[in-house]
DNA sequence: ACCTGAACACCGTTCAAGT
DNA sequence: ACCTGAACACCGTTCAAGT
């Protein structure tokens, strides 16, 4: 008994990685990712529980290496530039969406942002239930954000047929909706700016405000 | 050549939400569908392009049913009001997770909700350029709070193993996390909490004092 | 203990044919 | 025009067997 094991989790999570940035979440699959290996799909399966699993080691393994900013003194610019910090981590990875859908950006790794975030909050004298709260207003924001942005990425990415925002837009009731009609024309280019950050720091102001 | 219509688009759409209601979006297939409207699946390929549109009319479908409230004349009011009002539509349809993530809310029957939210930005003083940021900074904090809970609450359903919080928790390190550690044991009723309206008041409040 | 081969029970979608 | 049968090209996962 006893064999020397052919893969390690690790090899697998970073042959994981490779396909995921290569190709997208799409098409990573356990046999894709067999193949990648060079084994058999069964074989993950003595490494990981399933593909949830897997993905779950993914996002760990990417929290890992996201970048830990300066934190600034003041409450407030800490946690603008610590959710701004989570978002920029996570904003180049689409594939994000398909696992904050089934994990809550829970990983040891995903720690030091919650920490901080809720540091600051209490240190803006908001009580230690309440900076919990706000630091889920804030993760809310920043995953909606992300899969918002991510959706529509990858729209515009494998479609040539005209999105429904541009249908619906195409045959609006003016009467009925003014203030969209009056935006109409501009809302393909205002909703593509990007306003994460500033819309952000209204929340996070608006939070430490009621403490 | 022509022939009676066996099925209807609004029969399938009509199937499908039952099968989603009663079974969950998972067991949505087309196979399962043509099966519920005693077809077969290629019926479904005549009356919708695929499956993703059909999961797009599932949610027009569903947005034409909820609830329109009263306005409030006061405009923060009037956005806490409409904002919620999608909240509380879409929070009993965890399906709609998986269509949020290919749509984008831009279904005709959304835009009552967004014109009503643009509105009252307009009103409180922002331009038309800042009401439509504000309106998507809403929606996300909206979509994020959907997507967040909806998955909670399944992983709660078809899961035993301990859930990752549980396990992050476990062995936390209360020396470089001290925030965290000092409300560890509550972590789980503190996050169970509803907090959304509460925290869209904020977010409405700092997005409208802004300017 | 670790890996493989073959199978189970599915998917969405397409093609060619029927009426 | 509308529907069917059969197939294509996949999935995740399990079982029994090999070393």
């Amino acid at each position: 008994m006893g064999r020397p094991p052919k893969f390690s989790r690790a090899e697998i999570v970073a042959a994981a990685g490779r396909i995921v940035a290569a190709e997208g979440v799409a098409r990573l699959t356990m046999r894709r990712l067999a193949r990648e290996i060079g084994g058999t799909p069964m074989a993950l399966y003595h490494h990981v529980r399933d593909k949830e699993e897997l993905l779950l080691l993914l996002l760990d393994d990417h929290a890992e290496r996201m970048p830990r900013p300066d934190l600034p003194d003041d409450p407030l610019d800490r946690i603008v530039t610590v959710a701004a910090a989570i978002r920029d981590g996570l904003a180049d990875c689409p594939w994000i969406v398909e696992v904050l859908t089934a994990d809550d950006l829970m990983s040891e790794a995903a720690l030091w942002y919650v920490e901080h975030i809720v540091a600051a909050a209490v240190e803006a004298g908001l009580s230690p239930e309440r900076a919990v709260h706000a630091y889920r207003a804030i993760w809310h924001y920043t995953a909606g954000d992300l899969i918002v942005r991510t959706a529509a990425a990858r729209r515009l990415a494998d479609d040539e047929r005209p999105t429904r925002r541009e249908e619906v837009f195409a045959d609006l009731d003016a009467a009925a909706y003014p203030h969209l009609a009056r935006v109409a024309d501009r809302w393909e280019p205002l909703t593509g700016q990007d306003t994460y950050r500033r819309s952000l720091r209204a929340l996070a102001a608006g939070l430490l405000a009621e403490g």
